[in-house]
DNA sequence: ATACTATATGAGTATATTGCCACATAGTTA
DNA sequence: TAACTATGTGGCAATATACTCATATAGTAT
């Protein structure tokens, strides 16, 4: 019972995992506007072709990305448009903090 | 002008590594119903104390959740709902996979 | 066939994360 | 005061992640 409620967890959190990394969230908003092959998204992120191969890798892996061959170019998508919604999560969480800064600094 | 851009990147990124561990899942999933304390969480979650409070402190310090001394005791909680929202953008993306599975079972 | 381009992967090093133990701190109770 | 409870923290070993370089694979073009 507990087993599968962990397994759960497991998998969100490998989820989150594909997400949370500078990098990655870069690419995540690149691809808001459409697909995109791996040189562009390495020229537009300021990374090796190896380097966000990899990283791509990851998030395909981890169900975040679809992609799709067409010649010798792979493209590379959002599979779903509800990990674009957590960025705006986060921003919120970030500006929580920087109105929490500001009181306190009001204070001093 | 990037620089900025690649900053926003990183804590956003922060936020998302704070969520992005099983037991730190399954907390956040715990605390949807309201603030707990950390024995509480610690026997939810099947986990050792030290271990819990360890977890909890890189939440907080990421902004996820936020804490209130009372007595001996510290009751965390969730800091914003939409954090709960991103878990079931989670679920979506499983979902997703499974049903890309079944298919995939079905054509064999 | 060769040369070229785009992408992926193996290996190694560097760095970060995790879990566990022991101990420290802070508040409570007697 | 001492004993107790809840929480937090330092240190360490195990593990995982990230980046770079060299190389492999796959498709294209000549």
């Amino acid at each position: 019972m507990g087993t599968n409620r962990n397994l759960l967890y497991e998998k969100q959190a490998e989820i989150a995992k594909a997400i949370a990394h500078p990098l990655r969230i870069a690419v995540i908003d690149f691809l808001r506007d459409g697909e995109k092959c791996v040189c562009d998204i390495a020229e537009h992120v300021e990374s090796e072709r190896s380097n966000v191969s990899r990283h791509l890798a990851v998030m395909v892996n981890a169900g975040v990305l679809s992609c799709r061959k067409e010649g010798l170019k792979v493209f590379y998508c959002l599979r779903t448009p509800c990990v674009v919604d957590f960025l705006g999560c986060t921003t919120r969480v970030l500006k929580c903090q920087a109105k929490e800064h500001e009181k306190l600094l009001a204070s001093l």
